[in-house]
RNA sequence: CCCCCCAUAGCCCAACCGGCAGAGGCAGCCGACUUAAAAUCGGCACAGUCUGGGUUCGAAUCCCAGUGGGGGGACCA
């Protein structure tokens, strides 16, 4: 080591000085049965190896690694593992555009991403490392979508599904975005009438809403509101109507049986099952009209359907209801305002209550019929809707209703409700805005779905399961496969890996399709607990030791599809009898983006900032420190308003403090200068709660100023052989370790001790040194700061007033008025009220 | 249209249960060191908390209304 190189921060010294040692010790290896200490699982969002890393890694995991070098300083043992999501259309895409293998591509962007970790060092358990796309993975993949199978959580049904004519495949209901555009490709997406495969979320919608409850608090309010409003719950009641000519009866869903007696007709979606059947037995001219007005309505795309400006529009099916708690006539009709597959497709019209049925009503010169009485603030009855045009959707007194007349809105519901079932034609019931989640691809690079289907003329129709020991079904080889979009899934293309023979000498034909990468993701964090291992899916035993997972991290963009999915998945395991808990993510804690002027980074806006340029730049502990210090870790941080020199300045000032320390290591604190000591102290009593809440900023400005502090000390105080500027240098050193793992790592070598300072325990904060002798109180008169005390800590509510009446400056604030009160609140403020 | 979150120095951000608006940084200015510059060190200055009401002895903090920004949902019966 050079003169130079010993008193100047060199960031690629350091780096390469110790990268090879904690290669040697893997002191975050952690073995399942752990040790006595308390267990903690601290994950990250895996990452899809699209390319390198990029700045939204570099913060999400610069996050979740210091949670997990936190614990670990606290005396727990913490998993903290990583792996790669690595299945998926973005890679197969890449892929066909360089016309290379997207096995070879995906593993090279993993070798890439992980060289850059390397350099990052988050302190990973790399033993434990997986990618979902070897088939020791999606082995396991299969095995979960069997279990779902078997227990009918996993079905196939013809249904309208979100077609992307780009990547020509489908797309679940959460891929589409709400202007009706896919979320990958950005096409308009169609609808399609396809045979699918589904997982049963829906049966689940309940539970996934009501257990979010217990999150509040440790999941962001953003996160649980978003997931509120997608399972999107509505209490109310199915009616049952009679529809004149048709045996069966049919049933809608209203959120006001209440308004029961304003029905005064019922509209079917126009592509509904019942729409078409009702058509059929309809006079000519108005199953014409009908065929005519279908065809219209499925050519307007998502985005004009849900423009909900435009005028309403409909046909009359010629067929009449009867309305089951007044036997009244009611004509149905068909209008595409009425969706097929939300309720049952169906909907009974209360025009005077409901704004939607009112614009038709009077669209198409239908009854309107007011059977609430809704009053303004003044007791005024609202103006009939039929003039006004605005439909009386409030609370207010039931008339014209029969039995209802008089009860008031919530009243009349439960009594609707009971009427209704005594009746026999109605009972309470729940819809959801929640579908099933359709998982089916028509792709190349995923799992492929273990189902066989019958490929001769006797088993024709049959599906059978492929047999648990004959997994992993694998990907066949992409070599003469035409991956390229085509609206049918390549592997059907590989016929000789598609054909089966059982033993029995029958012919099956493999299921071409390939599972949503949602699929994958919705358990990987169980597969870390023994990834190695080919006998299951996950040890149990070791799932339930550790999990569920107590710090979660990763970005909001998986606010809903992700998280939901993975709710859902550990419920069915749990419920399968494989988890003893029912949330996998106890915690949850989404970073914000990092911006560029404002904007989202990419490459196409010229605003990119490079991580392996940032990093080779300024290194890893630099650019670490800087997104902590940016701001809270949820908001966006705009990479124009931080500063990696800055960083980088701090970390080197903390380091030269380690050098300057002249007393021995293991010296006795308890002689050191008392100021310093304090200082330090108020910094490790406050630091835990800091690092809890998410306040890394806050943890950076404190150490900043505990840098500060001792630099003074040094410099023009106690004097840098003094064994408080050691313990201060200690314990910059050991909480620094969160954020800057290498500078903290060569000031605790400084400072004469081993590594690692990541598995050193935290110093406790001594009690006895928070404690002030002196306290400042304010006083307070009417409002405006008068004067300033000093008293002692012990001082009592009867001596801080008597000190403040002292006081000459509040005296002469009080002048000769009178005193109508005094608050005194030891030891912050004295606060007198003039009369 | 409905729901949720946010607004503090030029900028990024702190401020516990309502109790002195400032912890830290960036940018700025002055000075020390230097032949000079960079780096480093020392110092200085800068807002009364988006607007208007209310509660309170006391409000950045609680309540109401609004403005601006961000997010979610939305013809969901």
């Amino acid at each position: 080591m050079t003169e130079q190189a010993a008193d100047s921060y060199d960031f690629q010294a350091i780096q390469d000085r110790w990268l090879p040692v904690w290669e040697e010790l893997k002191p975050f290896e952690v073995p399942n049965a752990g040790s006595d200490k308390p267990k903690k699982y601290v994950l990250d969002m895996f990452p899809y190896p699209s390319g390198d890393l990029h700045m939204g890694h570099a913060e999400a995991f610069c996050f979740g690694d210091v949670l997990a070098r936190y614990w670990r300083g606290r005396g727990y043992d913490v998993l903290h593992p990583i792996g790669w999501d690595s299945f998926g259309l973005p890679a197969e895409n890449a892929a066909i555009k360089r016309g290379v293998d997207p096995r070879e591509w995906t593993y090279a962007n993993i070798a890439q991403q992980k060289a850059s970790f390397r350099i990052y060092a988050p302190s990973f358990d790399w033993s434990r490392v997986l990618h979902t796309s070897d088939p020791e993975y999606y082995k396991w993949n299969q095995w979960l979508f069997l279990k779902m199978y078997e227990k009918g959580l996993a079905y196939r049904k013809a249904s309208w599904v979100n077609w992307d004519p780009v990547d020509q495949t489908v797309l679940a209901n959460e891929q589409v975005l709400a202007d009706g555009t896919s979320e990958r490709s950005g096409a308009v997406v169609v609808k399609k009438k396809l045979t699918q495969w589904y997982f049963r979320i829906t049966d689940y919608a309940d539970r996934l809403l009501d257990d979010l409850d217990a999150l509040e608090g440790h999941w962001p309010a953003k996160v649980l509101n978003m997931q509120r409003n997608w399972i999107g719950r509505s209490t109310g009641a199915e009616v049952e109507f009679e529809i004149e000519g048709r045996e069966a009866k049919v049933p809608v869903f209203t959120t006001r049986p209440d308004t029961l007696y304003g029905a005064t007709f019922m509209v079917v979606a126009p592509d509904s099952d019942l729409a078409a059947e009702l058509a059929v037995s309809a006079s000519p001219e108005a199953r014409m009209q009908f065929q005519e007005y279908l065809t219209e309505t499925q050519r307007q795309s998502e985005i004009d359907r849900q423009n909900a400006d435009r005028p309403k529009t409909g046909v009359f099916l010629d067929h009449f209801a009867i309305n089951p708690v007044n036997g009244e006539r009611i004509p149905v009709w068909a209008s595409d305002y009425v969706l097929a597959d939300y309720g049952h497709g169906a909907i009974m019209a209360v025009p005077a209550h409901d704004q939607r049925d009112l614009d038709f009503a009077r669209e198409f010169e239908l009854p309107v019929r007011v059977v609430v009485d809704v009053r303004d603030e003044t007791g005024e009855s609202l103006p009939d809707p039929l003039e006004s045009g605005v439909a009386t959707a409030g609370d207010g007194v039931l008339v014209n209703s029969g039995p209802l007349d008089g009860l008031r809105k919530a009243e009349a519901i439960a009594r609707a409700i009971e009427v209704l079932e005594e009746r026999g034609t109605g009972r309470a019931a729940k819809t959801y805005r929640l579908r099933d989640w359709l998982i089916s691809r028509q792709r190349y690079w995923g799992t492929p779905i273990p189902i066989l289907h019958g490929a001769e003329e006797g088993n024709a129709g049959e599906m059978r399961a492929v047999g648990a020991s004959e997994l992993p079904v694998r990907l066949p080889a992409s070599e003469g496969l035409d991956l390229k979009p085509k609206g049918s899934s390549p592997l059907g293309a590989a016929t000789e890996w598609a054909s089966v023979t059982d033993a029995a000498g029958t012919a099956w034909t493999r299921d071409p399709d390939t599972m949503d990468t949602f699929v994958d993701s919705s358990w990987y964090y169980l597969r870390f607990l023994s990834s190695q291992d080919d006998t299951q899916a996950f040890d149990p035993t070791a799932v339930n030791a550790w999990g569920p997972i107590d710090q979660y991290a990763g970005g909001v963009e998986h606010a809903i599809l992700h998280l939901l999915y993975s709710r859902f998945i550990t419920k069915v395991l749990h419920d399968l009898g494989y988890l003893d808990f029912e949330e996998p993510f106890s915690a949850l804690l989404n970073q914000g983006m990092v911006l560029q002027d404002g904007a989202k980074m990419s490459k196409s806006k010229g605003n990119l900032v490079e991580f392996a340029s940032e990093l080779g730049e300024h290194g890893a502990d630099a650019l670490r420190v800087t997104l902590a210090f940016a701001g809270p870790p949820e908001d966006d941080i705009d990479w124009a308003d931080v500063s990696v020199q800055g960083s980088a300045k701090f970390l080197a000032r903390a380091w030269r403090v380690a050098g300057d320390v002249a007393s021995e290591a293991g010296v006795d604190f308890a002689g050191g200068d008392a100021t310093l000591r304090k200082h330090t102290h108020q910094l490790l009593a406050d630091a835990p709660g800091l690092i809890e809440h998410y306040k890394f900023n806050v943890v950076v400005a404190r150490l900043m100023d505990q840098v500060n502090v001792t630099r003074k000390a040094i410099d023009a105080g106690a004097g840098a052989a003094d064994p408080a500027v050691r313990e201060s240098a200690e314990a910059i050193a050991v909480i620094l370790s969160l954020f800057a793992p290498y500078t903290a790592e060569d000031m605790w070598a400084k400072l004469g001790h081993r590594p690692t300072v990541a598995l050193e325990e935290w110093p406790a904060a001594d009690p006895a040194l928070l404690v002030e002798d002196e306290v400042t109180m304010v006083v307070q008169v009417n409002g405006k700061v008068r004067d300033r005390l000093t008293l002692p800590a012990s001082v009592t509510e009867a001596e801080a007033e008597a000190a403040a009446r002292a006081s000459e400056a509040v005296q002469r604030a009080i002048g000769d008025r009178e005193i109508a009160n005094v608050i005194v609140r030891v030891p912050k403020i004295v606060s007198i009220a003039l009369r």
